[in-house]
DNA sequence: TTCACATAGGCGAACGTTCGCCTAATTGAC
DNA sequence: GTCAATTAGGCGAACGTTCGCCTATGTGAA
């Protein structure tokens, strides 16, 4: 299985390489009739261009750098595999490929391995997602001046070009829900300090409620990670708490942590969605097939992906930007948990 | 940010640009002297090798692709994302990294994106996940001479390199799991016909419940897509038997079934793991908290993707292969909701 | 006839490496 | 003092493209 080259084809149409290249590029005038030569030239010996010396001759690779996080595998965000799948698609679109590899928990390595891959003109820039606001990736990309963009904001001090889903606004819109079911003791299931996503949710949340004149006191806020069994604990949390001051309703701020709770309230003998109500965050597609349908919050993230690699290839080819940030709408789906 | 080259550092060190191309990679008996000046020069200038020049001089890529299932997003494999992070794990071990692309569900046109990107030289091999009993990926890869490695296994008259995790085996275990529970009438909530995994599990669910004497027409057997309504819509069905003969224990061929097989459940007044039993396939990290916890089978995911790749290095180094199938064990886990 | 201009395609150079062979200087043994 | 072997590094060529400039031929108007 020789390699074919420009070469091979040329010799066939009776023509130099470089003219093969050009018509392959349409990019010469020629006669129809050697262009004709050289397409079934190009078709019988199957013909195609090698990217390695094009890499090289035209400095691209059109490839893109998107970074898995090691650890994630266990507190795997159900809405990450949509997003990769729909910037896939937009990056496609473009003729690029996606380059994946992975990083940790360490700012130094994790920067390295960017730096790297740009560095050897592996990648022509970065898609980021999973974003921490004082991320040491984003602090990293913008000194270098490398084209990156992130699905979700971060410190805003720094100019970047991000994507990301009105956290505050979905969360409005739940504790808008929750209040508009008389709901006055509430529970707030949240992440870690120091997510951007949880910070604006938690925001949305607390101003709805205190505009509503709930005093913030009276919402039983928590914090851990993603995963089910979060939610398992921080119900047993609550349901330790004196029934006079147990909150009648639990807002999550992720689906994961939401089924967590709706389990451990079933197997406590509470009915969700009457003797208590509970929302989610993201509306994973099992969201609407659990016990008791879950309400939560749908995120655009098709579009999220698409219009992140529109502003990822502004940078790369240097046009204009007009607006670097660009926040889309997400909606809250009802459904019985919170009936 | 000029793009620093071999020859920039050649110049600051004084040597020629082939030595310090070759003292990069120890290829070369220099005096120690110089070779202090190179790595000096080297980390003054931030030099790093271009990837697309190396490529081209060594034909290769260092590159792996991985196809992403465009339809994917809705019926998602849970696994699939941490199969995903484990393969890639193997594959930075080897200096390469994963490149992915998106198929969809037309024979003619996936195979023409793997061969694409293998002649065009981007990548040097495949893994391949999801596949089918006669997978047409398969069938032109080895017919193109293409090193590729799969999860699963096809076709048993080809020959190709594959590892797998028994399914048959898992299957097994679970059904002698609900024989030992006393239950004597079975529900098998499968794939649609042609899944190569979905096959090998009804295999070794049924061989194992009619050695105990319990005929096949006793099993009722179901078909469904791998989603939580599936699960939903089967319970409707198995409800409306007749008592006398509806099934008492319910086997999935994976966890997300099975979830909307337990919800359906409880919505319908019924306790899991009482009044009749669930199990599921996967292991999922959300099963352990599901209420009640579900019984599942954990598959050796990361020892999947280690031993996947090492397949795939020893064909893409033409090393001799002396198995070309590797078959691993999974493992029931008893939770509650097979009590 | 002359000049300009379009048409069709050739050709050298370059992108940044790696590879293999070559050479000059040094060393050691006889 | 001679010869062979070793050491240290130079150098041309090649990988397969793309890019820009060049040339030869034909064509129509002044």
């Amino acid at each position: 299985m020789a390699r074919v080259t420009l070469k091979d084809v040329a010799h066939k149409a009776g023509v130099s390489y470089q003219t093969v290249s050009k018509v392959l590029r349409n990019k010469s005038n020629v006669s129809s009739d050697t262009e004709a030569r050289i397409h079934t030239a190009v078709a019988e010996l199957g013909y195609k261009p090698n990217i390695s010396a094009r890499n090289l001759r035209t400095q691209s690779s059109n490839l893109i750098g998107y970074a898995w996080r090691r650890a994630s595998s266990e507190n795997s965000h159900p809405i990450l595999d949509i997003f990769l799948a729909s910037t896939a698609l937009a990056v496609e679109s473009k003729g690029f490929h996606l380059l994946t590899f992975l990083i940790g928990d360490d700012a130094h390595l994790d920067t390295a391995a960017y730096n790297n891959l740009y560095a050897k003109r592996q990648v022509e820039g970065f898609v980021l997602a999973d974003t921490n606001y004082n991320d040491p990736r984003i602090a990293f990309l913008i000194e270098q001046d490398i084209p990156f963009v992130s699905f979700g904001q971060a410190n805003s001090a720094w100019e970047f070009c991000w994507v990301d889903v009105n956290n505050e606004d979905g969360m409005r819109q739940v504790a808008q829900h929750l209040l508009d079911q008389n709901h006055e003791r509430l529970a707030l299931l949240s992440w870690p300090a120091g997510s951007q996503a949880g910070y604006f949710r938690e925001q949305g949340f607390m101003q709805t409620v205190t505009a509503a004149g709930i005093p913030a006191e009276q919402v039983t806020l928590l914090r851990g990670d993603n995963n089910v069994r979060y939610g398992n604990q921080a119900v047993q949390q609550l349901l330790a708490m004196p029934p006079a001051q147990r909150p009648t309703a639990v807002a999550c701020v992720a689906d994961t942590i939401a089924i967590g709770v709706m389990n451990a309230l079933t197997a406590a003998g509470y009915t969700v969605g009457q003797d208590i109500a509970v929302t989610g965050y993201d509306n994973m597609p099992m969201a609407e097939f659990l016990y008791p349908p879950l309400t939560s919050v749908r995120q655009p993230i098709a579009a999220v992906g698409q219009k992140l690699v529109e502003l990822l290839f502004q940078q790369i080819n240097d046009e204009p930007i007009e607006k670097k940030g660009i926040l889309l709408s997400p909606q809250l789906i009802v459904r019985e948990s919170s009936g």
